[in-house]
DNA sequence: TTGTAGGCGTTATCAA
DNA sequence: TTGATAACGCCTACAA
C-alpha cells in the first residue's frame, strides 16, 4: 500500500511529558521548568529548557488552566469594535495587560442587550480571570450572571453601586458642552444623540445638557434633539434635520465627536460656515477632532486612561493586590474654532 | 468564633456533577443533556436542563476543551485595533463566526513582528481552532510556528503560497489610483504611505503605483514620496511635506484613506483648495471619505468582505467542509471630486 | 436510554 | 532537587 500513514499527516503535539522524556526527567521537573525554574538544578532546568525548545513545545493552555483555575485571559465586551473610542480603550487595555502576562478577549455586542448576556456567559464559561463591560445599564440576565460570578468585573464609563467602575461623569460632559455654548449667548440650542436605549452613556450626556439649559431657563425640547446612528453619517442626518427647523438652532450638541464632525460636513456640504451660520460642540476629543477646519470645540473624555485604570483594576483584584477602588476620571472643555458668538439674526431673540 | 466560614464566601461553581445529582443521573447523562439532547428520554432531558436552570450551570470551557480538542475560538492578530478598516474586518468576522457558535479572539501587534510572533503563540497555547493575521510578511518564528501548528491559518490583505489567504490586490489599487491620475493629465504625482517595514500592504501599494507611473514615462522619485505614520496626522504631515518641494506635486496618493483625508485637512488648513490647488485619491473607501467635501475620490477595498470570507473559510477548514480555497477579492476606482485635471502652471510642462 | 470508567495535559501535594 | 500520583471538569467509547 502506498498510502501515508495517518501519523505523518497529522504529527502529535509535543506535549510536557515528551520534552520530559527527552530530557530525562519526570513531567513534574518538565512542568517546573516551565513555570517555576527557581527549583530546579541550573543544569537540569538548561537541559530541559533545551529539550523544549528543539521540539518546539508548547504548554496546552487549557490543561494548564484546568488545573490552576487561571486563563491569564481577560475579556472585554464593547458595543462595538468599530469605534475609535472603544479601540482606544482596547488598545490601552492591551497594552496594560499584556504587561502582567495577561491576553485581552474581546467580544462586541452591536449594542444588543440580548448578544450581551451572550457574550457574557462566554466569557464566563471560557474562564476568563476577569471582566471589562461598558455602561451600567443591562439586562436582568447579564446581571445576575455578574452577581453569580466571582471573578472581579469592572464597568467603565458609567458605574453602578456596588459595581467597581472607572468612570467618567457623562452628565456633566453634557453639561459643559451647554454651558459653553450658553455662555457664548446661544438660546436655541440643539443636540444629536445615539439611540438612547441600552446606551446610558448618551442618556447621561443629554440629561447633563438639558439640566444645564434649564439652570439658564432655557428649554431643549425633543423637536431639538435627534437620535441617530453613532456614525458620522448619523451627525449629518441630525444635523440636516436640525437646520430644516424654523428657526433652526443656532448651536448643536453633538452627543459624541463623530455626530458632530458629521455636522461640521453636512454644513460644509450645504455651503454653510461654521461656526458663522451654527457652532457645534463635541463630546470625546477624538483624534481627528484637533484637525479640522474649523477645529471640534469638544468635552475631552480620557479615554486611554479608561483602559489603563480598567486593566489594572482587574489585575489588581485578581492578584488580590494594589488599590482597586472605583474611580471617576476628570472631564474637561477644549475650546477651539467650531463654537462662537451666535449671528444676531432679525428673527432671533438676542441676548444683550 | 464569629467568622464566616469560607465556604460561603466563594461558593463553588456548580460543576455537571451537582447538576446531575441534583437531577438524580449519572454525569454522563448530564452531560449528554448539554451536547447531544436528541439521545435523552425527553423527560430525564427536561429535568437536567431543569436543575441546570436552577443552579445556574456554566459549562467549564476548559476542561471540555481540553478533552474535545476544540476551544470553538478562533484568533485574529491585527496591526492595530485603532483603525476603521480593522475594525470593520474583526466585526465582520465576528458576525460571521458567532454564526457558526464560534468566538473571536483579538489581538493587536502595534506593528511589532516581535509583538506577532508572541501573539501567535500564546493563541496557540490557548488553543485557538483558527488563526487570522494580517500580511504575507512575518518575522521567522512566526512562521515557524505556523508551519508547526496544523490548526488552519489565513492570510488577509496580503497572501503567500502555500498559505490560504483572502487577499486584495495592493498593488492593483496603487496602479489604479496611478493610472486616474495620469488619466486626468497629471505629470507630478506625490505619495504618502506608512512606513514600509512589516507592512507589505502599503509596499505594494506603493510598488503598484510606481510601477504605473513607469508605464506612463513618469517617474515617482524617492523625494516625491512621504513615510509617515497611518493616521490623519500623518497624512497632514506628509501633504505639508510634499507642498513644500518646488514646484509641490499637482497630485497626491494617500496609502489609506485617512492619510488622503489628512491631507485635505491640511490644504483646508493652508487656505487652499482640493482639487484645484491639489488633487488627491485615497485607497480604502473607509465610510468618512463620501461625507467629505469634496469627496475622496478613492479605491475601494471590500474590507468587510476580507473578513466574512476569512471566517468562512476558518469555519469551513475546521469543520473540514465546504469550500476553502484562496481568493482575491476585486478593487475598484470611485471617482468622487477630489481629484480633477491638473491646473496649467506657467512652469508646468502640460500633455497637450 | 442510561451508567461506568478512562483519559485529555498540566499542576500540586507529598515523599524520597 | 526530583519523582510518583492524584486531582482539575468534562466527554465518550463501551457496557448494561
Amino acid at each position: 500500500m502506498k498510502f501515508v500513514s495517518e501519523a505523518n499527516l497529522a504529527q502529535r503535539k509535543t506535549k510536557l511529558i515528551d520534552v520530559a522524556r527527552d530530557a530525562g526527567v519526570s513531567a513534574a521537573t518538565a512542568s517546573r521548568a516551565m513555570s517555576q525554574p527557581d527549583l530546579l538544578n541550573p543544569e537540569t532546568l538548561e537541559r530541559v529548557l533545551e529539550s523544549a525548545r528543539r521540539l518546539g513545545y508548547l504548554p496546552d493552555g487549557m490543561a494548564r488552566a484546568l488545573v490552576s483555575g487561571r486563563t491569564m485571559t481577560i475579556g472585554a465586551i464593547v458595543p462595538t469594535l468599530d469605534s475609535t473610542i472603544f479601540a482606544r480603550v482596547l488598545q490601552a487595555m492591551q497594552l496594560q495587560l499584556s504587561r502582567h502576562g495577561y491576553q485581552l478577549l474581546v467580544a462586541s455586542h452591536e449594542s444588543s442587550p440580548q448578544a450581551e448576556v451572550e457574550a457574557i456567559r462566554t466569557f464566563l464559561s471560557r474562564g476568563v480571570d476577569g471582566l471589562m463591560l461598558v455602561g451600567a445599564e443591562r439586562s436582568l440576565a447579564a446581571s445576575r450572571l455578574l452577581a453569580a460570578t466571582n471573578i472581579p468585573v469592572v464597568l467603565t464609563w458609567c458605574g453602578a453601586e456596588p459595581a467597581l467602575a472607572v468612570t467618567v461623569d457623562n452628565a456633566k460632559a453634557g453639561q459643559l458642552a451647554a454651558e459653553h455654548l450658553v455662555e457664548l449667548g446661544h438660546r436655541r440650542i440643539g443636540m444629536i444623540v445615539g439611540h438612547l436605549d441600552f446606551n446610558d452613556r448618551q442618556s447621561a450626556r443629554l440629561a447633563g445638557a438639558r439640566a444645564a439649559l434649564a439652570r439658564h431657563g432655557i428649554e431643549m425640547p425633543d423637536f431639538l434633539v435627534s437620535q441617530q446612528s453613532l456614525s458620522l453619517a448619523g451627525g449629518r442626518a441630525g444635523c440636516a434635520t436640525l437646520m430644516q427647523l424654523d428657526p433652526p438652532p443656532s448651536a448643536i450638541i453633538g452627543g459624541i465627536d463623530l455626530m458632530a464632525i458629521g455636522s461640521l460636513q453636512e454644513m460644509q456640504a450645504r455651503g454653510l460656515t461654521v461656526p458663522d451660520d451654527l457652532s457645534v460642540v463635541g463630546i470625546d476629543d477624538i483624534d481627528m477632532s484637533a484637525h479640522l477646519t474649523p477645529a471640534l470645540t469638544t468635552i475631552h473624555i480620557p479615554t486611554t486612561r479608561i483602559g489603563t485604570e480598567a486593566a489594572s483594576r482587574l489585575v489588581a483584584l485578581i492578584s488580590g493586590k494594589g488599590l482597586s477602588g472605583s474611580i471617576n476620571l476628570p472631564i474637561e472643555l477644549v475650546v477651539r474654532h467650531s463654537a462662537s458668538a451666535p449671528k444676531i439674526r432679525a428673527s432671533g431673540s438676542n441676548g444683550t
